[in-house]
DNA sequence: TCGTAGGGTCACCTTAAGTAACAATTGGGA
DNA sequence: TCCCAATTGTTACTTAAGGTGACCCTACGA
């Protein structure tokens, strides 16, 4: 491992990124530690040590270069590479993820569709034929895909994870509310709006406890 | 506050659950915590002290009752009252949920979709009329709305959030690319799927470097 | 009555993440 | 040419928090 970044840096990254993406349409060249912290909802100092994992990429006295620090950060999240993902499963949320097109413009082409169901397979969505999920293998080797996303049922999630892992995909997001087991090597996020919305069940009675707030 | 629960705690609560769920459609009566803890893939030790945090539910020597855990563990998330919900943007990641039947049956039934374009504006999705975003404050208070979830594009979404809070809902969950903010007595949970992509992408380079694995 | 399974809890360890402060460096103006 | 203001890079500290393991105690069955 060349360089750890640490977790947290790792998810700020994004948020940056996403600052100075707006701030590129501006005249403005250069943007402050402190600008830029104010965006991103943190502190300066984070920005600053954050970006130090990056390597040194501002001037003192000035600040940093909008255009240059937007390709650096790109480049240490490895999105100047194009990563085709794979959808499989499109029930109302994989057909929801498909038609999304907020993937394609950020460097995540859906390269292609899957699911187990007869009457899916063979149906067009968003442009591209929805494909057997038995031929994972073969989808995720002709397209170069790196990415899996898993939106299907929470019963199918483990064994169309176990294909996409012996596909060779490089990771995995998964939306199926159950616990997944992939290699280590195989890093896996998962995003489960149920267990989103009991969390927040949580805090918001907690908040109607303390009415001091 | 009368008993705070870790904010770890509460991420794996809602994991036991699933997992006591189908237990529940089992024969068994009792789970071990070494069970429990296989299911949701953690230490044994950590879901004891989890337990600990929602009051003493085990019987030494025996386990914990699985009927009687699952109650517990609703009840300390507040799902043992329902939460009505309503959906902010009527794109298609708004569309997506709406038509996703996950929600009601869970105990968070939809009560409310809304957007701001005339061209959705009393159309019907998943049987129920969209409504104008404006009229978000009498919506929440004739739904008994306690959950607002924001699909709108991120230049809406502070204001949308804010219009939310001002109508009185409980807590947020944002899928907008943006920073929000809202006050602190509003819990605030944030779903990005791009930024999901960008911390895999970032992952799956870095594996690519150690070829140790 | 005794042994065993298994929960409750305590204390430690380990790691990590945020924060602040200070030294270094640049550009501009006089 | 020199000095000052601005702003970064980095280190050290503080603080927290969470996970892990071990030990003790209870309940049930034989």
């Amino acid at each position: 491992m060349e360089r750890g970044i640490p977790d947290a840096t790792v998810v700020r990254l994004p948020i940056y990124r996403r600052a100075l993406l707006e701030l590129a349409t501006t005249d403005e060249a250069t943007v402050s530690s402190a600008a830029l912290a104010e965006l991103a909802g943190v502190n300066a100092a984070q920005v600053r040590k954050d970006l130090s994992y990056i390597g040194t990429a501002g001037v003192r006295g000035v600040g940093y270069d909008i255009k240059y620090l937007l390709h650096q950060i790109s480049e240490a999240l490895g999105l100047d590479v194009v990563s085709p993902v794979v959808i499989v499963g499109m029930g109302n949320l994989g057909r929801a993820l498909a038609d999304y097109g907020g993937f394609g413009s950020r460097g995540f082409p859906i390269a292609a569709l899957a699911d187990s169901s007869p009457d899916k397979i063979g149906t067009t969505i968003a442009g591209l034929e929805v494909r057997d999920s038995r031929e994972l293998h073969a989808l995720v080797a002709d397209s170069q895909i790196r990415i899996g996303i898993i939106a299907t049922p929470a019963h199918a999630a483990q064994s169309v994870a176990d294909a996409l892992v012996a596909a060779g995909v490089g990771s995995i997001l998964s939306f199926a509310p159950t616990v997944l087991h992939v290699p280590d090597s195989v890093p896996l996020r998962k995003v489960d709006l149920a267990t989103e919305l009991q969390i927040l069940s949580y805090y918001e009675q907690q908040g109607q406890d303390d009415q001091t707030a």
